[in-house]
DNA sequence: CTTGAATAGTAAGCACGCTTATTATATATC
DNA sequence: GATATATAATAAGCGTGCTTACTATTCAAG
């Protein structure tokens, strides 16, 4: 019985991911950022000097995604590329001042979409709802580590 | 505070979004559709000769996506455009044989995502995830209402 | 020292969303 | 009939993700 709407589920985030998104860069567009580059900031604000690999595993996209995401928000003033000395291979990243300027700004604006996104759901459910998450999470990231490194049966064996 | 991690809500969204995306379209692939063309042809499969317009008030993307989606899926054998006799503004979309063949398998595809994502979470929890998400997207579906429907002022009553 | 594998970053090109502008057709008004 | 407006679809170009392939550099063997 899907009468639940679990049928949905998809459906549903995909919704609220793109809603949430829409309405954080709304909010935003006057600074110049947007959702991306702003998860990026605040990885950056908080690990000054980052290499972008580093970047690529924690933001968890892939390098290339990195690199041109960095390209547009060197342009944008928002960070720094440094060489590395020590391994020439690698360009640290730093936050500009204007970062580090927008970094309360920006945080507090997520903190209204939140706070928007979750009217009238009760403390209660808030915490279900970020532990189901964490759940999903979890629950697909764990199989993806599997059916990466050795998954050639497409088949049925997900018990 | 926000110690229930109301905070990472954003980045929870996004990831379980992405992940459940990933999952499916690595399922799908072999059927050679994408999930962004998997939810068009849903509606396709449910509502035979629809119009591209009404397909981008469905899928709530524009028209221009809708368009270039269905160019895409057009070249891949899923679906057809055929001219309406009353209206030649307008391309009515029509899946194709090999579209009706897979919708059932596509369907139990993402019934297997959300299994997945879901193992260990309780029906109780379910049943609060999917109504909380719910209510996210009301809350930010009638913000956006209110504030893009305010200069408008028309009668409305399209349901 | 030289070869070869691994790593950091980038280039090219695609999918899918967007905004803005254009074309073709339909409809309302003069 | 002529003209203005509205609607359906598309075109052009950008942002952000991807895959695949490449360069530059480091490191491990030989």
């Amino acid at each position: 019985m899907v009468s639940d709407g679990i049928d949905r589920l998809g459906f549903l985030i995909h919704d609220v991911q793109r809603l949430m998104r829409k309405r954080f860069e709304a909010r935003a567009s006057g600074l110049g950022l947007s959702s991306a580059q702003w998860r990026l900031l605040v990885r950056v604000a908080k690990e000054a000097g980052v290499a972008q690999a580093r970047l690529a595993e924690l933001l968890e996209i892939e390098p290339i995604s990195v690199s041109r995401l960095v390209d547009r928000m060197e342009e944008g003033g928002w960070i720094e590329r440094r060489q590395d000395a020590a391994d020439r291979r690698v360009r640290m990243i730093f936050p500009t001042e204007k970062a580090n300027a927008a970094y309360a700004d920006v945080k507090s604006l997520a903190g209204e979409v939140y706070e928007e996104s979750l009217t009238g759901v009760s403390p209660e459910d808030r915490r279900i709802l970020i532990r189901v998450l964490d759940a999903i999470v979890q629950n697909l990231t764990d199989g993806e580590a599997s059916s990466l490194e050795k998954m050639k049966n497409t088949e049925g064996a997900a018990a």
